[in-house]
DNA sequence: TTGCTCCTCACGTCACGTGAGGTGGC
DNA sequence: TTGCTCCTCACGTCACGTGAGGTGGC
């Protein structure tokens, strides 16, 4: 066993991992900030039984995210509650936006489709036909072959 | 002529024609404020031929959007510039949506048209008709009325 | 003991609003 | 002249980040 393993635990993304300490070296931010943060509700990192924040990497990402706004963009924490919430709905007229353009390519390849499977079964149990001239139209082989023609709409024998 | 008239001038909303005290007046701020918001370039007036801002009522708009979130959310200038960049997205994405539903509504409604429209043409042609069971093939009726059966579809007694 | 956590309080910095001060044209 | 415009500069206030200081449990 000289091999070096190399492995990655994995971790659910929601899952408090991180103490006030890494979380906040994962963000680039001073531990004072993330508890001023939680106190203003915007990053909710979940306890441990002694009451040590744990960050998940959602948390962090989280917390990226708003270093970004605040360091580079330079937007207050009041803008950028507004922002997350906007883009969080942003995001979601996304999805509905290509659900709904998936939607309507499916219902023209059905429309498609479902017209020529009605000329299909129609034309499956014809013979080749033109409507026209006397003499033409379709009786039931049945009927033809009894010696009355059906009042209305076909006999029923 | 004892008769008031009360009459209200139409003007196009993004003609500027509010000076920089009555625009002040209308969004409830301070005329300097508006001088540094332009120089921030968050709202451009007009100019006069003589170099005094015109705002129009957009602007004036604007300037009240932007005072409901500097004043009451409490939102920065550069929260309030992305704010305004991601709510006309979503509004765009909105219209969008409304868009794409009513084509699919539109669609669906053409699809059962087309369908029935298919149906109508085909049964124009036919006597009323349930495939089924043994001999309720159709057959033209002149070919019943022949010696010969057709050879392919028809019965065979 | 060291190094972390928790908390609260305090202070420096920066953005913003707005007032002052000086100019010019109806 | 008055009252508006234009401009620039300055200052008070407030939000935010962060440091300090004191506590407690691995």
């Amino acid at each position: 066993m000289s091999e070096e393993r190399v492995t990655r635990v994995e971790v659910d993304t929601d899952r408090g991992v991180f103490m006030i300490s890494v979380a906040a070296e994962l963000a680039s931010m001073h531990p004072q900030t993330l508890r001023v943060y939680e106190a203003r509700g915007l990053v909710e990192p979940k306890r441990s039984p002694k009451g040590t924040r744990l960050y998940s990497q959602q948390d962090v990402e989280k917390l990226r995210r708003i270093h970004e706004m605040t360091a580079e963009l330079g937007l207050n924490l009041a803008g950028v509650q507004r922002v997350l919430d906007l883009e969080s709905e942003v995001r979601e007229m996304h999805a509905r936006i290509e659900e709904l353009e998936l939607k309507a390519l499916h219902a023209q390849v059905q429309l498609a489709q479902e017209l020529e499977e009605v000329r299909r079964s129609f034309r499956a149990e014809l013979v080749p036909f033109r409507g026209g001239g006397p003499g033409t139209e379709l009786v039931r082989a049945a009927d033809a072959r009894s010696p009355f023609r059906p009042p209305r709409g076909g006999g029923r024998l």
